[in-house]
DNA sequence: ATACAATAGGACAGATAAGTCCTAAATTAA
DNA sequence: TTAATTTAGGACTTATCTGTCCTATTGTAT
């Protein structure tokens, strides 16, 4: 996988909270996306800090996104949990891979970067929400009959 | 990065083999590449293995290609240290990212892994030599000063 | 006020990658 | 044979990621 399983987390959690702008537990989200709990409540208290999710403490708290789902993006996201410069670097790990000395796989990589990167601006969360709708459904209705 | 820092030393470590079929000492080649000797010590065992290197002990010995460089390809040998499938997977962790249910970046990631598998295969050691991989060195000792 | 519910945050544990160290085995040279 | 050299291989640190646990803090309801 390219990012790390807590940045997969963190989307999945980010496009799993409700649409209409209520607070939704941790646990329960943990619950619902099958995600370690303890570990989903860390993820979602540092989206917090960046200032991806609001959090209410108490009864009847819970997260919520602090703007509409179309409004963040799958870079925002990876970004805010593996830095804004994951993708830059040489895909061997050549130190002087570059413009003067580009190891075999540079071109190659980097067109494919831009293409991932460019995906990543362009994909929000609202594109998520509506996958997982797909599968959250079809996990529910698997005696029912698919709907695509 | 994409792969980890032991496939980068690998590919590093065997183009940085003499060409002509010499056999060539680990710890030479650690200090050439700039790449921690124990460590380095074994991957190339590791490499031996994997039946991309052969090895001779004692006075005189060493490490060598068991195949002309140009007979080895960039996908070997990051098969041989991340396994066959390393690219394998949905780039955001999704359990259910298929054909049926796509992410929002599975179209994108998909042509993407293609691309750099079909670069991997193509690309092989020789392409590698003809870096130059003496920058290496260089370029650390005019920013970093060397080290041990 | 009191009790309860939920996030905040730190300490801790396990797995894996990265890197080091020590000893055994093999090969060469005297 | 003996000594020196070099890979083979295992045990051992270190760092990071993943995941758990416990306590404090904050908010709601009674």
């Amino acid at each position: 996988m390219l990012f790390t399983t807590a940045t997969g987390y963190a989307l999945r959690a980010l496009a799993g909270l409700p649409e209409d702008g209520s607070f939704c537990l941790a646990k329960d989200l943990a619950a619902r996306l099958d995600i370690p709990g303890p570990y989903l409540a860390k993820i979602l208290q540092g989206l917090v800090q960046s200032d991806l999710l609001e959090s209410v403490r108490g009864p009847k708290g819970g997260f919520r996104l602090t703007r509409p789902a179309h409004r963040i993006t799958v870079g925002e996201v990876v970004a805010a949990l593996e830095g804004p410069d994951s993708l830059d670097g040489c895909i061997m790990g050549f130190p002087t891979c570059g413009g003067d000395h580009p190891c075999p796989l540079h071109e190659a990589w980097g067109a494919v970067k831009a293409q991932v990167a460019t995906s990543m601006t362009e994909a929000t969360i609202r594109d998520l929400q509506l996958m997982d709708l797909r599968h959250l459904k079809e996990a529910k209705e698997r005696s029912g009959g698919p709907r695509t």
